[in-house]
RNA sequence: CUGGGUGUAGCGCAGCUUGGCUAGCGCGCUUGCAUGGGGUGCAAGAGGUCGGAGGUUCAAAUCCUCUCACCCAGACCA
């Protein structure tokens, strides 16, 4: 992509109202732009980051076995009165009327299509286990939307939805899955701040589990046992005096924000729809369901505000909207020329490249807007560098430079990635 | 929903207390000249009717009433 052609709009001043870092940085560098309170549109920088955050959580869920498909965001109010959640999430439910009267849902979740859609398919013990998910918008009239994408009213999620002949199996597959949500968030950068936390459960289950990711710009508070590093959340704190885990130490209190959660539903959606199959033994039992979201556009707030400096964004590699941003600075048609050819080749070996072919700018801002915008190499293309057919190389979470043989750098970049 | 705050140009703000010349400033944008490795300098321009409606007044961005929107804290939250 060139940069004289890129749909975004960098903002020098921080807006005074706003108070988290990630909520500044995404809207000042061109990400997002908020269309009202917790609504907002991805430019095409925030698209694509997006969209690999997208990839990664795909990737994850095809490998768990999950077979994507895709359901509505429109959806009938009987099934909402059916499970009671018409009454139980109202306060967030959007509901809309179309025409003769007949009212509809905008779904904050879908429990509600895919328990009734899977009883067209589930009869048998030998149809289980399976399990779906989709990558998709949610709609949830939040009461009070805030610190950007931390918490918004429509949002992407994937959702993750499991079907059980017995407790059994379905505990083995919650595990399965709590351990790829936590490749999921170190994938993204987040190993290290990302906890597995014991939370109450559904109905029919003790536990549930967040997965937390510490950050002052949270909203909620968990504890981490200072001898065996559990993490639990409030509700558990006030349960438990001392570690449930080791029995022992001390709690830390951290703030974090919850990045995803994973549910033993068990039978709470299976009954009202009546999601039976045939067992073993000829008896008819419902089936056992489990449920595991992560909200999309929440997860790449949660990164930035996890990689950042004074300067701006800092992205992980993984989710980064280009690997490589070159600058040319040079401004003889020598220097355009082997920007150009750089440009094309870094592209041909499918390393996403953001080109600054802003020659009317000076270096200092563009360096400025460059860090801002946090692409993790910076390739600055000058006289200089050029006298000794070079091109200089500097990695955003560093502060040095390096100079790079033209000829030599699309190795260089494949032997660091 | 409760409490607090804010709406003036694309963005960030001043002006409002003590109504009064054609509503200012910085950034951005346009044009020209210079500059060319950390938000470059000089000059000349374009752009707003002050969130909206109503009212008071000779006169309203400024005062009054209503209303809408956004932010922050709390409550709430698979």
């Amino acid at each position: 992509m060139k940069q004289s052609k890129l749909f975004y709009r960098i903002n020098k001043s921080k807006g005074s109202n706003i108070e988290s870092v990630s909520h500044d940085l995404l809207i000042r560098a061109g990400y997002i732009d908020q269309l009202m309170a917790g609504v907002y549109s991805f430019l095409p920088l925030g698209f694509l980051v997006l969209k690999n955050i997208e990839s990664i959580i795909r990737k994850n869920m095809l490998e768990v076995g999950g077979q994507e498909l895709l359901m509505p965001v429109l959806q009938p109010k009987e099934n909402w009165v059916k499970t009671n959640r018409i009454e139980a999430e109202k306060e967030i439910l959007f509901r809309v009327e179309g025409n003769g009267g007949k009212e509809y849902v905008l779904g904050p979740t879908h429990e509600e299509v895919v328990t009734p859609l899977a009883k067209k398919i589930i009869f048998s013990y030998r149809d289980l286990p399976l399990s779906v998910f989709q990558i998709q918008d949610k709609l949830r009239d939040e009461l009070r939307p805030k610190s950007g994408l931390l918490r918004v009213k429509e949002f992407w999620m994937k959702d993750l939805y499991s079907f059980h002949a017995n407790q059994a199996d379905l505990d083995k597959y919650y595990e399965v899955v709590a351990n790829s949500y936590e490749k999921i968030f170190k994938e993204c950068g987040l190993g290290k701040i990302t906890y597995r936390t014991l939370a109450s459960g559904g109905s029919f289950s003790k536990y549930s589990d967040e997965f937390q990711m510490i950050t002052d710009a949270g909203e909620d508070l968990i504890y981490i046992c200072k001898k065996c590093s559990l993490a639990i959340n409030k509700e558990i704190k006030s349960e438990n005096p001392v570690c449930p885990n080791c029995k022992g130490g001390e709690f830390e209190e951290k703030k974090a924000v919850e990045v995803g959660n994973i549910f033993k539903l068990a039978t709470k959606y299976s009954n009202p729809f009546d999601l039976k199959f045939t067992d073993r033994d000829g008896e008819d039992k419902n089936v056992l369901m489990g449920c595991y979201g992560i909200g999309l556009g929440r997860l790449m707030g949660a990164i930035v505000e996890a990689n950042n400096d004074a300067n701006g964004i800092i992205w992980p590699k993984s989710v980064a909207p280009f690997l490589v941003h070159i600058i040319l600075l040079d401004k003889t048609s020598n220097g355009k020329e082997i920007a150009e050819k750089l440009y094309q080749n870094l592209q041909k070996e499918d390393i996403k490249v953001l080109y600054d072919d802003r020659q009317d700018k000076s270096a200092g801002e563009r360096f400025a807007e460059s860090d801002l915008i946090g692409i993790p190499y910076r390739v600055v293309i000058s006289e200089k560098t050029l006298e000794k057919k070079s091109v200089e190389i500097k990695e955003r979470v560093s502060n040095s430079e390096k100079l790079v043989k033209v000829s030599s750098l699309i190795s260089y970049i494949k032997k660091n990635v």
